[in-house]
DNA sequence: CTGAAAGCGCTTACAG
DNA sequence: CTGAAAGCGCTTACAG
């Protein structure tokens, strides 16, 4: 069928070992011969199985990115600008990358030993178990949010500080009532974004009680729509919100207008990260912006160093982030 | 280190061979032995080895996911809307999803035999070539357009009968002088969108001498801003275009609006395929929907098909598209 | 510098 | 029904 170590071997007029060696760079072959047998490989195009280099040196090539509930994650930007990161810290590398998006998947490749290494998007705490994934002794990078008891080196965007950014900047334009629109606390990240409003507020001396704080589970336009719909009506002074994704500002916006109301006229929204879409919408987004291909890139040079056994400095590497000011934020209505 | 097959044939008290031959569902393993055996894998915990089980049955467990010049591509939501739909048509099966976004990784993907096969995205004439493709042997499909020449297998919208159910839409509301706004014609599905306008005008009557169409080569928003800028100062009478993507929409309607024109009143908008995000826009988008989620599915299940060497009788599915009225579509101005 | 040989963990004829 | 053995294509001590 296809050309194998042996086929090149014989064309050259050398051993089997040889060959391996040029191929992986290893000294002890002669540079005459070396040179013979890169001609050779060239000519007949050899290129080695992957399935048998992975069964003598235990690895695979693959890394694992593993993203929690695909369906509706995968809509969302944020993921797939970190991912777009992540392919290009490898691409210069010999790695493939693999995703899987359901729990079922995951589990398969990593106990399966298909994967070297694993990029773990933002977990949840009621999805995989830290427990399990310890034992697997995989390496493994955390990317998007910073788990508090694991043992994972991580790389995420500084979110409490991006929030307070996002609330000082509504503070700024004059507003005094703003809201937080949050994600599920099961999620590390939306826990952070708490954290950064309150501690905001409070710097402020703005009321933080939580009672200006919305939190939506499931990412529906139905359910965010009823949701603002009641959460606007039971806090009317709410001149201005503060998101913890722009994807969910997205939302937010399109339940406000659907209410009759103006986006920045009635209320101001921010939005958090500042996924590549947001400039481009209209009215074009205010939003916290954090380098997220870089998260990506980033993520995925960590984990190769894990890999290859570096010690690395580093365990938790927080981006910085920055508001832009854009079009769905102006001074509250009776400034 | 980990556990291997002859571990479990220890514990088992059998030989390897019979093991292999119950995980592999083999007949010609007693009940009571085959049972005992399953007891013991699953006491053990035994994964088998992939790298081994690929080295001998010359098969890797993992199906490319090739996707064309990854940065720009990967934010737009017809993609990764497409992803999700082939993530669910392999969940419940055997195989990984490797992807890949750069013609470097993919050629190596393929060449080094590390996939059973691949699902090849909106691929372009300037890239890939077919001819490299077919002398690899590897089973194939296509998503997401059509190439005329090509041996492979296809899963697409009907690009042709949406553009021309967004031209009508636009002609029943009043319109008479209706623009394209394309991609790169070096995509077949550009050339489809084209071809589907020009059909659509000609059969209501209308010029479609291609004054009226614009193209957009690469999708940045100051770009399109200034491409739009000019083709609208050209062609004054335009009351409404219809885009060959719903991103493509997105951007022309951000560029209209910084024009301080206003979308709908002064231009109405269509866009093409219905992504996710369309009905979550502000306003939200007019455009033509087709089950990208369906089609992702389909190709997954076709490509499983092939690899496992059943003839398929269709080699060109089509998935019917149909026109949804929103909020960027009215009467012209002067109706 | 170079090669013969063992071995990685499986699957699959082949023999019994 | 069951097992011994060959072989998949590599890498890597080990000897020379």
């Amino acid at each position: 069928m296809s050309v194998s170590i042996k086929d090149v071997a014989n064309a050259a007029g050398v051993s089997i070992a040889s060959v391996s060696r040029v191929l992986s760079g290893k000294p002890g072959v002669g540079e005459a011969t070396a040179e013979r047998i890169r001609q050779v490989i060239e000519e007949i195009g050899y290129k080695p199985n992957l399935s048998a280099r992975g069964l003598v040196k235990r690895t695979t090539g693959n890394i694992a990115v593993v993203i929690p509930r695909g369906s509706f994650i995968l809509n969302n930007p944020f993921f797939s600008t970190i991912l777009e990161g992540i392919a290009k810290g490898i691409d210069q590398t010999d790695y493939n990358m693999v995703i899987s998006f359901t729990s079922l998947q995951q589990k398969r490749l990593i106990e399966t030993q298909a994967v070297d290494g694993v990029i773990l998007f933002s977990p949840r705490h009621d999805e995989l178990s830290l427990e399990w994934l310890k034992s697997i002794g995989l390496p493994i990078v955390v990317v998007g949010s910073y788990l508090e008891e694991s043992p994972f080196p991580c790389v995420r965007p500084d979110d409490e500080d991006g929030i307070r950014q996002a609330v000082n900047a509504l503070y700024d334009l004059g507003h005094r009532d703003i809201g937080l629109v949050n994600g599920p606390l099961s999620s590390m990240h939306s826990v952070k974004c708490l954290n950064g409003y309150n501690n905001a507020m409070t710097e402020l001396g703005l009321d933080c009680s939580n009672k200006n704080v919305l939190e939506i589970d499931e990412f529906d336009i139905l359910k965010v729509k009823k949701a603002m719909n009641t959460f606007l009506n039971n806090h009317g002074k709410i001149t201005g919100v503060v998101c913890s994704s722009d994807y969910l500002a997205i939302g937010v916006i399109k339940a406000v207008t659907t209410m009759e109301l103006t986006v920045p006229r009635d209320l101001s929204v921010v939005g958090l990260d500042d996924v590549p879409m947001s400039d481009f919408l209209t009215p074009s987004l205010s939003t916290v912006h954090v380098d997220l291909v870089g998260i990506g890139k980033r993520a995925a040079s960590m984990l190769l160093s894990v890999i290859d056994g570096k010690q690395i400095r580093k365990k938790d590497v927080v981006f910085n982030m920055k508001y832009v000011n854009r079009e769905t934020t102006d001074v509250p209505k009776n400034h």
